[in-house]
Formats: structure tokens, sequence, C-alpha cells
RNA sequence: GCCGGUUUAGUUUAAUGGUAAAAUAAGUCAUUCGUAACGAUUAGCUAUAAGUUCGAUUCUUAUAACCGGCACCA
């Protein structure tokens, strides 16, 4: 309750700092119209009308010692009532605030909030007076298509953060700064885990380190998904038009699809999985006892995605999905459901994220199906949900037009969350491929298709862990598990040697650093790569046949036999820390 | 795709309308060292294309890629 209360004054806050933003503006470029400056998630926004004049990132400074020039004179904000007839009267002018009012009830008493010479419509609550607005911070600038539709003309908008102390304020710039330390853009180009070649934007390669970190969570993902009784499966990158045609793909999504005329047959590269998938259960006939069927497929999609979307590997034009298709009886959707989300919850257990569930319910207006199977399948996920014991949020409206869904958004390290995990009904696929069982009575059923992902994509999930971890990967994921650091070359580097022949030999990833470098410089490097385990090999060492090691990101160094070593280095991979 | 910005050595960054510098990595030599940077030396760069100019890495334009947003994300 009471952080309710804070999070409100904090939001009356950061709208009044953007009306103050607004004023700073309309000082400094007195043609400026304004449309809309709300509180967000963090801080806010305003989006401006300029005219000619474009806002850079070095104006902001400027601004900003306007906003604090005027907040120092400690401006009364006076909230004042009119009716809508003279809101159009005083705004006249104004084309932006004409376009608001008119959206306005006939009735409605409409407010206004007039700091100084600036006054701006808005329903409130503000301030008192502009003097508590001292510890903000104008942090980009963009441009923001009108009314959010792209066939609007484009306005500026200007972020700022806005805080009641500067204690605040700092450790809010503080999280950013750690947030861009953790890029993994950054980390992913220093730790040589991946690159993107200008020649194919949007589609990364995988270098050796990452690709043994791709190689890890796959296999981690084949033995798990095993265990809960999934099949594998590969189906083709391409396919043809008809079949793209008949999953209602070719009609809806062409635009972002990649396409090949071959033999005068036109071919589309695959953008989901789910028709091929749908082609392997037709392959067989099915009894009601053989039904769940899990079928898994990593399965690598192309998308043509726009160029301004591409975002290192959260947004890529090809990615692979941890996708499995799984086709099962209605009476079987709330048990397989349940069995998913433990699933779930225990495969990001793994990686030390907490999640949330929303569920996304029937659109208003485009979808398919009856409403009595909507409202069945809605509350099975609902009351898998509750069975599981899971808090979950609705978004009323926000399904897929051929299902419900769950979709599970991850937390890091650092507070920030990601949407990974998904769980969709579909109506619509088992009805265009004409999909059947055998029931119990003899006659043919449509079973019920569940989608599903649980890293989303491998390529985005990677990133995500990245940042995560901040690149000090766990040791069963790290690249490099074992660093050896012999002291001096020339009397113990055949020992390192031994050592390392003998842990390559219990499949342990490591290297040995021969280099002619004090010992200083190498364990600067080990540190730096942050490989988790450093061995250090010298005459102690060598002569007590002992290991010495220091983990990364501590200071201290054990000893142990080898033996004792290994033990300690296989049940760190085993329970995945 | 749209708005704004950026692009200099493998990497991180500096500088200039008169022909480019440092650190680090790499090569060579020296050094043989107990837990985050030893020293010497060699080689290596102005994204692409056009324009302005006696002369362009610098100014202008276009293209591409990237970054921050917007739109999109089946």
């Amino acid at each position: 309750m009471e952080n309710i209360k804070e999070n409100e004054k904090l939001n009356v806050l950061n709208h009044s700092c953007a009306h103050l933003l607004a004023q700073a503006v309309k000082e400094l470029y007195p043609k400026a119209l304004f449309w809309v400056g709300p509180v967000i998630e963090e801080g806010f926004y305003y989006d401006i009308d300029l005219g000619d004049n474009v806002i850079k990132e070095e104006d902001l400074l400027t601004i900003e010692n306007k906003m604090l020039e005027l907040a120092k004179k400690d401006i009364n904000i006076i909230k004042e009532e009119i009716s809508k007839k003279e809101a159009l009267n005083i705004f006249k002018e104004d084309s932006y605030k004409i376009d608001l009012i008119n959206n306005l009830d006939e009735n409605e008493i409409i407010t206004c909030y007039r700091q100084g010479d600036f006054v701006d419509l808005c329903r409130g609550p503000h301030l008192k007076s502009t003097k508590e607005l001292r510890h903000f911070k104008l942090l980009k600038t963009s441009g923001a298509y009108f009314k959010g539709d792209s066939k609007n003309k484009m306005l500026q908008r200007i972020y700022g953060i806005c805080f009641f102390n500067s204690d605040d304020l700092e450790k809010h710039l503080n999280f950013l700064e750690e947030a861009k330390a953790r890029d993994h853009k950054k980390l992913g180009k220093e730790l040589e885990l991946f690159m993107i070649s200008e020649f194919g934007p949007g589609f990364p390669f995988f270098l050796p380190k990452g690709m043994i970190l791709r190689n890890e969570l796959e296999n981690f993902w084949y033995k798990e998904h095993t265990k809960e009784g999934y099949q594998f499966i590969k189906t083709p990158i391409m396919l043809n038009k008809d079949l793209w045609e008949i999953s209602g793909h070719w009609v809806n999504y062409r635009e972002n699809m990649y396409t090949s005329a071959i033999d005068e047959k036109e071919f589309a590269i695959k953008p989901m999985n789910c028709p091929g998938g749908l082609l392997v259960y037709k392959n067989s006939l099915y009894s009601y006892k053989d039904l769940p069927i899990r079928m898994g497929e990593l399965g690598q999609v192309h998308r043509h995605e726009a160029s301004g979307a591409l975002n290192g590997l959260f947004r890529v034009r090809t990615f692979t999905q941890d996708d499995a298709h799984i086709f099962l009886r209605e009476d079987q959707i709330e048990s397989e459901i349940v069995r998913l989300i433990s699933f779930i919850d225990r495969m990001y257990k793994v990686f030390g994220l907490t999640y949330n569930i929303e569920l996304s319910t029937r659109p208003l207006e485009k979808y398919i199906g009856e409403i009595s199977i909507w409202d069945k399948s809605e509350k099975a996920l609902a009351d898998a949900c509750k069975k599981a014991g899971k808090e979950y949020k609705i978004n009323p409206g926000d399904g897929a037009f051929y299902g419900p869904k769950l979709d599970f958004h991850i937390k890091d390290s650092i507070g920030r969350v990601w949407q990974c995990g998904t769980i969709q009904l579909d109506m619509n696929l088992p009805e265009r491929f004409d999909l059947t069982y055998i029931d119990k009575d003899g006659t043919k059923k449509r079973p019920i298709m569940l989608h599903r992902v649980i890293y989303g994509s491998i390529e985005r999930f990677i990133g995500i862990l990245i940042e995560h971890y901040k690149g000090a990967f766990p040791l069963w994921l790290s690249p490099v598990q074992v660093n050896i650091i012999p002291i001096n070359n020339k009397y113990h580097l055949e020992y390192a040697n031994k050592i390392k022949e003998l842990l390559m030999d219990k499949e342990i990833r490591v290297e040995l650093d021969d280099s002619e470098e004090k010992l200083g410089y190498k364990m600067r490097n080990s540190q730096t790569k942050k490989i988790p385990i450093s061995i250090i090999i010298g005459d102690k060492e060598r002569d007590n046949e002992e290991i010495s090691y220091r983990l990364f990101g501590s200071e201290e160094t054990v000893t142990l036999k080898f033996n004792e070593f290994i033990e300690y280095v296989n049940k760190k991979i085993v329970d995945k820390k």
C-alpha cells in the first residue's frame, strides 16, 4: 500500500516535470506545438512538433538548464477548469490541442494547468509549484509517430526522468550505466561469442566460444525434453508456397518471408516451424491413446525484419526457436499445461531467473473458432496456473486470432523483464490441415494443438544470458572452464601440460596460458576473460602433485589433490552453478 | 521503413583543409617472475561512391552498416 502511494507521488512529480520540459522548450523554441507528455514506467516523455527545428542530444543540456532556471523561480502550477467551448477558443491556434479537445465528451469539464505563460491541457494532478523539480535528467531524444501511427508524420520525443532527491536520481543513472556495461553486443565482441557482418545484417555468426554456449544450451534442452516425454524432429528450412497458403502465412505474412523460385515453383523459407510439424503429425495415424504427442524442434526460422528493428541478438532476421508442438485431446489441456508450467519453472530456475505469467484472452473482433471453446480454453489456462500455484495477470483481448496464450516474462539479475516463454493454444491450424485422431468410439476427432517455447529464441536467450551474467557464465555454460597458468614455463610447463591432458580427458574445457609473461599479467587476462577457474602451477604444486585454483571474482586460492579438484568441478557442472 | 546520431589499425580511442596518433592485441628480441598490466622493437588504419578544392580523413551529397528511439514483432 505504502509503495503504491509512493509510486503515485513519483508519477505526479514526473508528470509535472514533463510540463516543465514543455515550458522550457516553449521558451527556447516559441513556435513549438505540443502533443502529449505522459508518465511512463520510468520517467516521462513529451511529444513535440518543432516545425523545422531539430533537437539534438547536445541540446538537451540547454533545455535542462532552462528547466532548472524555471524550477528555481518557484512558479505556481495553477489548475483551471473550463468548458469545451472555452478550451477550443483558448487553443484555437493549436491543431494538436483541438484534436485532443474534440476527443473529449461534450459536457466534460476540461482542466488546464498554468505555470507562468505556459498553459497545458491536462487531467492532472500536478505539484503546487515548480520548485520541487530539481533532481531530473533528460535522457534521450527520438522521432515518434503522431498518434503512434506510421502513416502519420513524426514528432520529436524527449525522454526524461525525475526523482525527489539526488540519491535516487544517481541510483537510476548508475543503473543505466550498469545496463550499458552488460550490453551483450559489447560483451559478445569482447568475449568473442558472436559477430554480425556487414554482409548479413541481422544474421549473426556464432564464434567458437559462442558455439560452446549454444551447444550447452541445446544439449541441456534436449536432455530435459527427453525426460518430459518429447520426441524430436527437424523440418526443412524451405517449403513450397502451397503449404504457406494452407497455413495462412502466405496471405498474412508474405511481406516478411524470404522467397525463391525453384523450377518455376515458388518456395518460401519458413518464418515458423508449425506447418512442418503439422505435416509430420499427418504422416501417421493416431489413436486417442497416443495423445498427447509432444514434438520438439530446434527450428531455424527466417523473418525479414525492418532494418531499424535489428538489435544485436535481441532482434535478428534468422533465429532458432526451441519450439514444440503438442497435439492433445480437449480433456488433456489442463493437465498438460500444469505439466508445462512446472517444466518451464524448472528450466528457468537453472539460470536463476524468476518470472511472471500473463494470460492473453480472445480478441474482441478478429478471432476464429467457437466462443464456447475459447472460454473453455481460457479457463483451462487459468486453472492450470492456479493448480501450479502461480499468480497470473490477464491481458484481455491480447490473444492471437487463433487462440489464447500464456506468456512468461523473466526477470534478469538487475531486474529487467524479458518475454521469453509462451504457451499458445491453436484452434486454427488443426482445422486448416485437417488433423485427426481416432477416438474411443472409432470416429475421427480433431486434436487440440499447443505451440510452446521456453528459451523463445536461442539467439535472443543467449543475449539475455550474457547480460544477466554480465559475461561471467556459470561453469557448465562457460566457453573456457579452466585456465592453467604455469608460473615459469621452464620449470612448470611440463606439469601444467600433464594437468591439461588429465582435465581434457575428463571433458573439461581447458586452456593453458604458456605465454612468456609474469604471473600477474596472466592472472589479469584470466580475470578479464571471466574464466571461472584459474589454476596456478608452481614449484609447490608440481612437487606435491597438487592443484591450486582461484575462482573468478575471488581473491582466495584453494589447493586440492587432482582427484578432489575433479570431484569439485564435476559437482559444480552437474549442479549447473 | 521513419527520426536523430555514429563510422579512423584486430580492438578501444585521439587529431587535422597540407597527407594520421596512442593504448592494447599480433610478430621479433630480451626477461624466468607466486595471484589484475616488465621492457625494447616491427608491421598495421580514415566504411563506400561522387562533388567542392591546388590539396579532403576533415566540408557537401548519396549509399551501407551500426547505435538510441518510433512503427513492426505472425
